[in-house]
DNA sequence: TTGTAGGCGTTATCAA
DNA sequence: TTGATAACGCCTACAA
């Protein structure tokens, strides 16, 4: 309300409290703001006995150079960012771990937004990021298809990740997941189960679709298929649990690992044996599936590294490289101990 | 080596490909930059027929503010940082999802850097992070009292993280684990065991220290207690349970939840019960941990909720506003289904 | 209501 | 080797 424009930013003040400037340092040391700047980005033309001076002053003063007006006069500010669509998920916990890592090689920093699953707010924040850093990441898995050729149409690099679009030469780093259905549903139908649910995850997600197509194709004529409404978190697999029971599966295909690992946990409250009476599988192998008891038998996608390809391609751009290829991973099945023969009675 | 300045940045281009500027939709809509500077931040004091005139140029050109250049003129950024041990830790995940999320409703973007538990690369990255953002949240459990003292004394508003540090006037959000220790020691000793395992942490980890020697004094006269090697991931816990079962403890309390949830699955895989033979303690209540099996018992820290009062704390010294006192969460015992009475036979 | 002009802090060009 | 000086793109008194 104070406030002129209506915005509820804090009071802008101008002149940084006492913050020194090049200019101060210049004084003190009695020498041009060129030099101090030659001196603090360590070029080697400058008199020693000058460097000294002005390495005292800018001590003195305790002067660092502001970040803000290098990037400006650089006209790059060293940051990229990334919009991921829940910060509390597993997988993009991980993906920007990859994505920080890589981009911090090369003293990038990252700068998040986390559109908490609104995918109405994301080109939103697309714009609000993209404004302060060079180059987007874009985890936007339920922006329709039309918004996101929208918001990948700009001149500044984005790449996408986990979601293709054709047409436009974004790059695109993505996962096969079909690949990694077919490899479930042949485990599971080797392993003689003939009644399987699928645990499915949010209905407008795209990965959902295709894991669900996947295996209905993939399980035809080998097992019979019944799709149980789930979601994206632990609940939604704990709450699933005696619907997917009346099912009378004997094996439960969840959308993801967190889903999978709600319906562990349900499993272990209703005292079922696992994989005894009923086998469970994920998809994704989050850190934790691993450590779930039984062990999670997934699909393992690598995560960390879906976000430095991400960097990659970024960094690619921001060089003026060569674009890189497309990747897309083909994940590949790991079993663990959620797995096991279909119970022989009925 | 192509850059004269021997950095491995890239290309610094100026003059970003095309972009336009306000000059240039000011030169399309006819009017002055100034005009168009009102426009775009919604000033009202603008002829309607000019506001259309200057949205139309803007739209045509694909027009956005530089949010580099309105920082410098506004001398604000917009952007807190933060400084993580381990982005892999869920800990520091969920902090960071409190810090994001509270700033985000103020329209604040957070610069993440992850010094992977390097202590002496934190101070660089402290500075880096600052000349590009409004205020810092520093988590740097392993950071000597010295250098801290020195990253904390500057003019951009800093708070810290679970740390204290006493005579300058920084702002702290922090934990009482002592409280939360004294609570699993009453717990453990309350169920009749007499004989307890402490499955420590890192040694330099300060909340390790004050963890283990409160469970130290609290169980004087209550439980004989056997220290046993750790650190603070799955792996340490997992591996260390052998050595843990030789002591003969009746109860293993975990530095944190992490170790605890590694020496839960070990106990599984060797068969042995828990809590009917073992009951097995954490600390942290990190998301996983009642999703464990069985669920984890463990001290509640409110994780989201430090990112949420350190924001707090920023906020109020960027608003100028009073600064909030200091604040110290006495985390609460949670019990779930890792802790049981001790087994009678021995 | 609009435009002019100066400033934000730094880097880079070009003479000297 | 050093120093003026002009960008970088935007905001904002101040004047008209």
């Amino acid at each position: 309300m104070s406030s002129p424009s209506g915005h509820r930013g804090p009071p802008s003040r101008r002149r940084q409290s006492g913050r020194a400037t090049i200019g101060a340092v210049a004084q003190a040391a009695g020498v041009s703001r060129a030099t101090v700047s030659r001196v603090m980005n360590g070029l080697p033309t400058v008199d020693p006995e000058l460097v000294e001076r002005v390495r005292a002053a800018a001590a003195a003063l305790g002067y660092e150079p502001d970040g803000t007006a290098q990037s400006l006069a650089l006209g790059r500010t060293g940051v990229v960012g990334i919009i991921v669509p829940d910060l509390g998920n597993p997988v993009f916990q991980a993906v920007l771990r990859g994505l920080s890592s890589a981009a911090g090689d090369r003293d990038y920093r990252v700068l998040i937004a986390d559109s908490h699953e609104r995918a109405e707010e994301e080109p939103i924040l697309a714009r609000e990021i993209r404004r302060r850093s060079d180059g987007l990441v874009l985890c936007a898995p339920r922006m329709p298809d039309e918004v996101l050729r929208q918001v990948a149409t700009v001149r500044t690099p984005v790449v996408l990740l986990n979601r293709r679009l054709d047409g436009l030469g974004v790059p695109t780093v993505s996962v096969d997941h079909a690949h990694g259905m077919r490899a479930i549903a042949g485990h599971l139908a080797g392993l003689g189960h003939r009644r399987v649910a699928y645990l499915s995850g949010p209905a407008n997600s795209a990965a959902n679709r295709v894991r669900l197509a996947t295996l209905r194709t993939a399980g035809t004529g080998r097992f019979a298929l019944h799709q149980v409404a789930g979601g994206a978190h632990f609940e939604d697999g704990h709450d699933a649990v005696e619907r997917i029971l009346a099912t009378g599966a004997t094996a439960v295909v969840g959308y993801n690992d967190l889903v999978a690992y709600g319906a562990l946990a349900r499993l272990a409250e209703l005292g079922r044996s696992v994989p005894g009476e009923v086998s469970v599988t994920g998809f994704d192998d989050i850190p934790f599936a691993r450590y779930a008891n039984p062990s999670l038998t997934t699909v393992a996608i690598p995560l960390e590294e879906l976000g430095r390809q991400a960097w990659n391609r970024l960094w690619a751009h921001l060089a003026g490289e060569e674009p890189s290829p497309d990747v897309q991973f083909a994940p590949e099945l790991v079993v663990r101990h959620s797995t096991g023969p279909a119970p022989v009675a009925r």
